[in-house]
RNA sequence: GCCUCAUUAGCUCAGUCGGUUAGAGCGGCGGACUGUUAAUCCGUAGGUCCUAGGUUCAAGUCCUAGAUGAGGCGCCA
């Protein structure tokens, strides 16, 4: 690390790390670009440091110092600067500047730093610097996902992410909900939402056996068999039936072999659960926490969807029409944010899409004839981008393809079979975004549905107790925050929404 | 897990019917440049044509298998 001032390095690190704010260390201000682009305070002296982003005429470095999208123009004096350092000013170097903001003569931008000062942290070697100044495909980018916070692309991409995440803690706070943190390890698997991942540290080349060959997981840490959590809502409605509003945020692990641009192995959910709802109050919950995060990337990011917008833009240029986002990416959040989202019954949905001229010219690959079977992608993308075009939320599924603690409704004239209280959220170009329901608060339909779908109860006598024992209403549902991040940024492959995506075949970083 | 497509310079890609010395743009490097905006101009280096087999007088090009990547499907959030 090159030195910054000799003798309090360690300190000024740690202030800039630890609160990102303007002490650098003692001797120096750092002023973070974002301020001084929205400040513009013409005259004043300021000190900035960040990465080079071009340098132009040997005069001109458009600095980024990853507070906003825009980069801060800095001229140099090449003749009072030296041969030196002018060398040294590259694509990716590290660089602080002082000098003064005056208006810029130039047309691009209406302030510049008039440097009197130039010191140079790290050089970048460019030739085998993976980044070049260029436009580089996604793709190659993933590859070199540690570096790639330094585009202008994954710059933006992080900072909205930053923004939804401190919305959702905003939206559930206001609501008085309080942040549960719900296990990560667990030795719970009756849950059957995914494959897992087994935690464990026995030796997996000498595994410890019982005297009937099985493994001996009570020489293991947990004594058990445990696993990486795929959802925290079993452990959130014990919460929930006490603190009354509860919701998590946290990772997530699913061991399935899925290879789409929309799944993780390691993912973040949000999953909240609240006491005495029912279904339609858990509808509204959803719809209004989605409303109110988008609104708050759009009042808190227009930089950065801009610069999202024009790269989607640039990206489907060459896609066929039919291809395209029918709205540039701001205007399709303003609709989210504007517009109530469809509400039908699975039943109904059933009914449009089997009348629905793609099913009747044969042009699902799966048709649809029959009340009860799972609605495939397909048809849940002709419901959301052609019929409805707008957010749905599909409600009253079939009980058979859906879990076990979700609540029985009761029957119904019309609809053929069981259903329950479950919803599902479906999104333009994302496909489900939210999945939840009202939980089935009544013991013995809850224990005769375990038993019909084989749901060990002896297992789950923890979460069999909230309804022995002062049992009530109760709903809740979980959102892909991913899934949310990609709507949001445009971005199509959720591998491109997460810093170190984790998928099969792939741990790097 | 299944299906489809792709893999050629650092990156993005072209490469005709299987035929002589595999090209371009960008990027890099060297130089010029005191108002640039993806700066510009001049010069220059850079190749395991993914890997292993096979067909052929001859393979970047055709065939087989594998690896890697992308997209779609399933599983879901």
């Amino acid at each position: 690390m090159p030195a910054l001032s000799p003798g309090r390095q360690t300190e000024g690190f740690f202030l800039f790390g630890a609160c990102a704010g303007h002490v650098f260390n003692d001797d120096m201000k750092r002023t973070k670009i974002a301020e001084v682009l929205t400040k513009e305070p013409i005259g004043q002296e300021v000190t900035v440091m960040g990465w080079v982003r071009a340098f132009r005429n040997n005069q001109f470095i458009a600095l980024n110092d990853g507070s906003c999208a825009r980069h801060l123009q800095v001229v140099v004096n090449p003749e009072q600067l030296g041969e030196q350092t002018l060398s040294r000013i590259k694509f990716g170097a590290a660089i602080g500047a002082v000098g003064r903001v005056v208006e810029s003569q130039g047309k691009g931008q209406r302030i510049e730093v008039e440097a009197r000062e130039v010191t140079i942290y790290g050089d970048c070697d460019l030739e085998k610097y993976p980044l070049q100044p260029k436009k580089l495909s996604l793709e190659y980018l993933r590859e070199h996902a540690h570096l790639r916070f330094r585009t202008n692309t994954f710059g933006a991409v992080f900072r909205v992410r930053h923004a939804l995440a401190y919305a959702v803690h905003q939206f559930f706070h206001e609501r008085g909900f309080f942040y549960l943190h719900t296990p990560i390890i667990t030795a719970s698997d009756a849950e059957g939402a995914g494959e897992m991942f087994r935690v464990t540290t026995l030796p997996l080349d000498n595994v410890p056996r019982t005297p009937d060959g099985q493994v001996d997981y009570k020489q293991d840490f947990f004594g058990r068999p445990t696993n990486l959590t795929v959802s925290g809502q079993l452990e959130a409605e014990l919460g929930a039936l006490a603190l009354g509003e509860v919701y998590t945020f946290g990772p997530t692990f699913r061991a399935e072999n899925s290879n789409t641009t929309r799944h993780l192995a390691e993912f973040w959910m949000i999953e909240p659960e609240v006491a005495f709802a029912d279904l339609e109050d858990n509808a509204n919950l959803a719809e209004a926490m989605l409303q109110y995060v988008c609104r708050y990337a759009l009042e808190h990011c227009p930089e950065d969807l801009q610069l999202l917008e024009e790269r989607l833009l640039e990206e489907e240029k060459v896609k066929p029409q039919d291809q395209r986002s029918p709205m540039p990416l701001r205007e399709k959040i303003r609709f989210v944010v504007d517009n109530r989202f469809e509400r039908l019954t699975y039943t109904e949905a059933i009914e449009i899409l089997k009348n629905s001229p793609p099913n009747k010219k044969g042009k699902f690959q799966f048709p649809i004839e029959r009340w009860g079977a799972d609605l495939q992608s397909e048809h849940e993308r002709y419901l959301v981008e052609k019929h409805f075009q707008k957010p749905v939320i599909l409600t009253n599924y079939p009980a058979a393809i859906k879990a076990f603690y979700m609540r029985l409704d009761d029957p119904k004239e019309g609809v053929p079979g069981p259903t329950v209280a479950a919803m599902d959220i479906l999104f333009p170009g994302i496909g489900e975004i939210v999945g939840g329901s009202q939980r089935e608060e009544r013991l013995d339909v809850l224990l005769q549905k375990m038993r019909d779908m084989n749901i060990p109860e002896d297992e789950l006598y923890w979460f069999l107790d909230t309804r022995r024992f002062g049992t009530c209403p109760h709903a809740g549902f979980g959102l892909g925050f991913e899934r949310l991040v990609q709507f949001v940024t445009g971005m199509s492959n959720i591998r491109d929404v997460i810093a170190f995506p984790r998928y099969p075949g792939n741990a790097e970083f």
